[in-house]
DNA sequence: AATTTAAATGTTATAATATAACACTATGTA
DNA sequence: TACATAGTGTTATATTATAACATTTAAATT
């Protein structure tokens, strides 16, 4: 099991406790009462909990959530849904879908070793609006 | 049918004509000589095309590819696969994948009217390398 | 054809996102 | 200790993207 650093932590500890993404610079802001204080020091730690699968990155909106997914050790297979509304965003875990894309081979003989999903929608709420 | 403006069309061609996804700023520096100088000209053209599906934004890369499949008029369902030695990226056209995707439904009920969806691997010619 | 509306353009400035480079510190391992 | 690896702090800079406003072009309506 990983230990994670300081930095880490601290940056960690903001996103999960967020109820939505968080963006870097949103990050950086709310952590120089801590002492982190230059951009370098937020994406070293992004960098890094991306990698070991704490978090991921919501490509299109260049944010970050916690992983909502305890088996989902490392960010090898992301599947989120993003209400286009409101915004909130929803790390699936439907083991169907991950089986079948996991196994999902192309014509072109490409070996995958990764995939990211991202489903844009209405979420409930927004839809009864 | 839609007609490109001239701007768009511009833009539109060089993608179209490269063989590998171009970055917002590599197109204006590519555009420069046929008169456009700014780069809201340039995302201007993009976020039309995106719109009306003659190009897809690759989101994990920051860039733009044109559309490969003919019946991809508007960008509601895409698929990619991306290279992570040499960066080459396909669109895919399966089938069995979109409609597969196109029918998820999650357990939250929410509806889904648009999805990307980005796989990472190796190519063959990177693999046999 | 004249009027109106919507879409596209040109331009300057600036915001937001992300990395390069370098010096230094902490931690684990032999 | 000596060595290797990972993490930190800092300044500067690169890259990606949008705001605001004036003007022009194209399309739709009368
Ligand atoms: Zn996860
Ligand atoms: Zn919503
Ligand atoms: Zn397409
Ligand atoms: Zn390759």
């Amino acid at each position: 099991m990983h230990t994670l650093s300081k930095n880490q932590r601290i940056i960690f500890d903001i996103i999960d406790k967020s109820p939505e993404p968080m963006k870097a610079y949103s990050i950086l802001f709310n952590v120089q009462k801590k002492g982190i204080k230059a951009p370098l020091q937020v994406y070293r730690a992004l960098d890094k909990l991306v990698e070991i699968g704490k978090i991921h990155k919501i490509e299109s909106r260049n944010a970050f959530i916690a992983c909502q997914n305890s088996s989902c050790q490392v960010s090898k297979a992301t599947a989120f849904s993003i209400c286009e509304s409101c915004e909130k965003v929803t790390e699936i875990n439907n083991s169907s879908l991950s089986k079948y894309l996991s196994n999902f081979k192309d014509k072109a003989g490409m070996k995958y070793s990764k995939y990211n999903l991202e489903f844009f929608g209405l979420c409930k709420k927004c839809t009864t609006k």
